[in-house]
DNA sequence: TTAAGTGCAAACCGTTTGCATGGAT
DNA sequence: ATCCATGCAAACGGTTTGCACTTAA
């Protein structure tokens, strides 16, 4: 049984690529926080507290290529810079958005029946569906009462 | 009755904002073309030649004004511009996309049962939700075939 | 007449890229 | 020795903003 980082280590190496320090320290971090969203600003701030030679480029080069093999998701909430998430592969795609319109919390959810729905729209317009995106927007709890 | 331009021209007017021929230019543009995705580059484009001393600036300033009016969505399928269409008023939210991953094109459809999923979702998290948006990401017809 | 609106150019900001250096295999 | 990877700084592209001029009401 090896652990998670080991798995992303022999998944770079498959593509000829190496697990630098930056790229494990990048990928740590996200294994910390397995339910946060964060930009690559947010990545670089965090992680040049151990590694202050850091440099951004590098941040969004290993982001991009953690997202190419599928162990990052980009996503892009539209406010001008994307961010990215753990990718959890037993997770599969049954995992959604829910916005905070007030203060840009991010929450998660699960939906049943998008499936069907799916199936329905890819009869009706003779698209291959390949993914889907669904997301709802409102107000969190807390925003809700201070209104 | 009066048209569609007239009832834009007495919003503005509601909100001490003018109907200039630059912006009856791109009015008419989201008129003329009710499906259409547009960046603001493209109306830009289109509206230069008619009006080839518009400025880039006036088209975001007009855009952004009539997002806020509810007269257009802003839409942002994150290929780094956002776009915008003319939002029906009739037509309440029930129009989603469907985005073609290879040639960009974009269509749209009418989903069912999104507001049971919805009723779900507020009552399991406590938020209140306002809108929603969901999107199907795949390949359309033609760029299925080229494959 | 006067506040809203415009065009232009510069500023902005997240992201990408060119390049010389550094390091793992 | 080779080629992947890094840090830096410059470039990039969509968008926003400051400002003097113009114009619709």
């Amino acid at each position: 049984m090896k652990g998670r980082l080991g798995e992303i280590k022999e998944q770079l190496a498959r593509r000829e690529h190496r697990l630098t320090p930056q790229r494990e320290a990048i990928v740590r971090l996200f294994l910390e926080r397995p339910d946060e969203h964060l930009s690559a600003d947010e990545v670089f701030t965090h992680i040049r507290a151990r590694l202050p030679e850091i440099g951004l480029s590098t941040v969004y080069r290993t982001l991009e290529l953690l997202a190419e093999l599928g162990i990052l998701q980009k996503l892009d909430f539209g406010a001008g810079r994307s961010q990215y998430e753990l990718s959890l592969p037993d997770a599969g795609h049954l995992h959604h958005h829910l916005i905070c319109l007030r203060c840009g919390k991010i929450r998660e959810f699960q939906p049943d029946g998008l499936e069907e729905l799916e199936e329905a729209v890819a009869r009706e317009t003779g698209f291959e569906i390949l993914d889907h995106s669904l997301r709802f927007y409102g107000l969190c709890e807390d925003c809700r009462d201070e209104r």
